[in-house]
DNA sequence: TTAACGATTGAACGTTTATTCATATAAGGA
DNA sequence: TCCTTATATGAATAAACGTTCAATCGTTAA
């Protein structure tokens, strides 16, 4: 009767440790593992890549995308709470745009992959 | 009575004209948005970095991640479907590593946003 | 003040998703 | 051959997710 607790037969024990100690930590991998899942939804996607042309109001994102402002504001709420998009009032009307520099990083990566996928 | 099939009033026609013509056709954009979906997962997410740093097989990669070969094997398949990793058997064992080029620069923006994530 | 509009919110619904468990395949060693 | 090990797979369950609908808030114009 082994006293293990992982069961898992490790086959490349160096591996583990090596790889062990280069990932982030825990938080930071949660942290950015919730930003590509933001990413990860079309609807928010193009939000955001549309965001990237120039700032839109909700109404504006709503046509654009063939939905409606409620499910846009919902969203909208999702991204601005993780910093990925910051809103800006003018009387009636909230503009929003790019919240933070390194957001574009992550776009221009995308980007990178349209183009091999579009020559694949 | 309105014949728009669209039921929201658009306030700036020209930003959703103009945002429009930048974003990539629909499929793409479902494309990109399916490989951030990927890497939106914390066990994926560490799949990847894990094997940015050597490839491994699927033991090793349930015992850093502390969980079972069956969930492994799960997550690696959709990983291997869009090609994210690719797999090399050799004899019982089959080892992972990163399956194209332009993950790197995802996981890439992926460091920046730690690095800028740390100092805040 | 009232009405209209842009935006937000909360609850409910249906769908998707990750994990688990049991089973199956495939390869090596006894 | 039979048993063990490394993966893979399918079905089932529970959690997470996106959208919808109705109601609400805040602002502007009448």
């Amino acid at each position: 009767m082994s006293e293990d607790i992982c069961q898992v037969n490790v086959i490349h024990e160096d591996r583990v440790v090596r790889a062990n100690q280069m990932l982030p930590e825990r938080r930071q991998v949660a942290g950015l593992a919730a930003v590509y899942k933001l990413l990860g939804d079309q609807g928010r996607l193009k939000i955001m890549l549309a965001l990237n042309v120039c700032e839109m109001c909700v109404c504006d994102l709503a046509a654009l995308l063939n939905s409606t402002p409620s499910a846009i504001s919902h969203q909208l709420r999702l991204l601005r709470t993780a910093g990925l998009v910051e809103a800006r009032k003018e009387g009636k009307v909230v503009y929003y745009s790019i919240g933070a520099e390194f957001v574009q990083a992550f776009l221009k990566a995308g980007h990178r992959y349209l183009e091999v996928s579009k020559t694949a």
